[in-house]
DNA sequence: ATTCTGACGTGGG
DNA sequence: CCCCACGCCAGAA
């Protein structure tokens, strides 16, 4: 009972990253516990971007690359998130990545 | 049931 | 420096 699934967790996380700030797949995924299992993630953004109240857009790869904007509404519609968040993004790839960066570890 | 791919990450050559 | 292969879990064909 009560048992968190995976998914639950990652929107959970997803859902907490502060505004103008962003963090990787990977991050996520070892926060949770899945290891290495970093796609587990960007797969549960897939299923979240049909829920709501998930900012996908704050969560990218572990250059600070856009990869997934392709799925969104329109594919410029991540980097408007992000810049409208204060993130400045160039050529799909995020700018000062480190210093955007959020580490969910944080919560913990 | 098996096989492949996928919004990733790390390691090796 | 660049390219390739492996590992991870889940879903679709």
């Amino acid at each position: 009972m009560a048992e968190l699934n995976i998914y639950d967790l990652i929107y959970d996380i997803t859902r907490q990253i502060p505004r103008g700030r962003v963090t990787s797949y990977g991050a996520i995924a070892r926060c949770i516990g899945t290891g290495g299992s970093a796609r587990l993630v960007g797969w549960a953004m897939n299923a979240c971007h049909t829920l709501k109240n998930v900012p996908a857009h704050r969560v990218v790869n572990r250059n600070g690359l856009l990869t997934g904007k392709h799925h969104f509404a329109t594919p410029t519609l991540m980097q408007e998130l992000l810049e409208k968040e204060g993130v400045k993004v160039i050529d799909d790839q995020i700018q000062d990545f480190d210093k955007v960066f959020w580490d969910p570890m944080t919560l913990i």
